[in-house]
DNA sequence: TAGATTGTTAATCGATTAACAATC
DNA sequence: TAGATTGTTAATCGATTAACAATC
């Protein structure tokens, strides 16, 4: 391993740890522990230390973490500080969802163009954008410099689409449907498949 | 660890192993092995066969699995071959959205209640379903026998519901709130929070 | 048979936890 | 000061991988 390289599994830690400094920073708190986060959290505060160290030291003996000064470094860290734009592929019931969902723009992640295959939905809008042809697809984003996508398409395109997304210069590509890609090593995916989730579940009810 | 204890991440990939045999199935092949899994989603062919090793031998020297048999046994583990009644609290836009997802049904898990708290709402439909009053979650879940909610409310409201939830007898929660759930040891839940997703991303762009 | 692939064991690797000196 | 909590080191724990006999 790299000396600065940091596990992977760390870092998908930290918009969880600052999640919950978004909670606490609401509830009015100022200061906080590695305790107190981790008792929310169900983390240990060990792994919580270990894990900010890998940053700095973030916090003082004796009082903890200052709640807005961790969430701004963690913003840094995290490249959050500043605003995203990302492209939405697919403006079926599940994309249409997805650009009608408010969370995103709330918290940076800014889309600014969608895109369908199905030529009678072009020209029409899902969530306030125009939906767009696929086959303008690959020319918008390089024009934009896009580096942020969002798969909602059926899964047999999905490879498909990736593939045409990453020619075009996407780097992380947020995937809904529900299949494994195949990307290469400088691009990143992370997947939502919310019955995955309950599959993961059952196997321990009786 | 008691002896027939099966770690938790070897019941996190088997939804995983599921998915992609669906696949396999689909595209009209019969017999696959671990080496070929493990190309398709990024995973080593020894990780595979030791995972599935925990619940039998599914495979032949020589030849590796039947995907229909490997899908069978696995959805018995999983516990997915049977359906399952799902409640769903919160009729909002993220609610109704997931009300609306056909994704559900057609893999086994059936939303069959939906509530809201707001007054206005109660009685209208979403996604097909009536929705009812929070007043009445607690004894409908208990009636039904319903061991699985889905939870779409607003993020300060989410421990509240889940802690009826429990109290009424649900034992797995896929948590749509952002916010972590904090509830007894036989209970599990899931998490989806897409920006989440984007944020483990932004990290390495540049 | 020859080639391929499983199931399993042992070795390696990496992540988590416990503990504590430093210090606020 | 006394009490609390950090950042870090070393120990532990658990997961992944490599390797191979068994066998189809």
């Amino acid at each position: 391993m790299a000396p600065n390289m940091i596990p992977d599994i760390v870092i998908s830690r930290l918009p969880i740890y600052l999640r919950a400094l978004d909670r606490l920073a609401q509830e009015g708190a100022e200061v906080t522990s590695s305790q107190e986060l981790g008792r929310r959290l169900g983390i240990s505060s060990a792994q919580i230390r270990k894990d900010l160290s890998h940053f700095g030291g973030f916090g003082k003996q004796g009082t903890g973490y200052k709640i807005h000064y961790l969430k701004e470094q963690l913003r840094q860290v995290l490249k959050v500080e500043r605003e995203w734009e990302v492209a939405l592929v697919g403006a079926g019931d599940l994309g249409s969802a997805v650009a009608r969902y408010k969370g995103f723009a709330e918290r940076g992640f800014h889309i600014t163009c969608v895109f369908d295959s199905a030529p009678d939905k072009v020209g029409k809008k899902a969530g306030g954008f125009v939906i767009m042809s696929v086959d303008q697809m690959v020319q918008e984003i390089e024009v934009r410099g896009i580096q942020i996508a969002m798969i909602a398409v059926p899964a047999e395109h999905a490879q498909g689409v990736a593939d045409q997304l990453i020619a075009a210069g996407v780097r992380a590509i947020l995937n809904y449907a529900p299949i494994n890609l195949n990307v290469p090593d400088n691009v990143r995916v992370q997947y939502i498949d919310p019955v995955l989730h309950l599959q993961r579940m059952t196997y321990y009810l009786p």
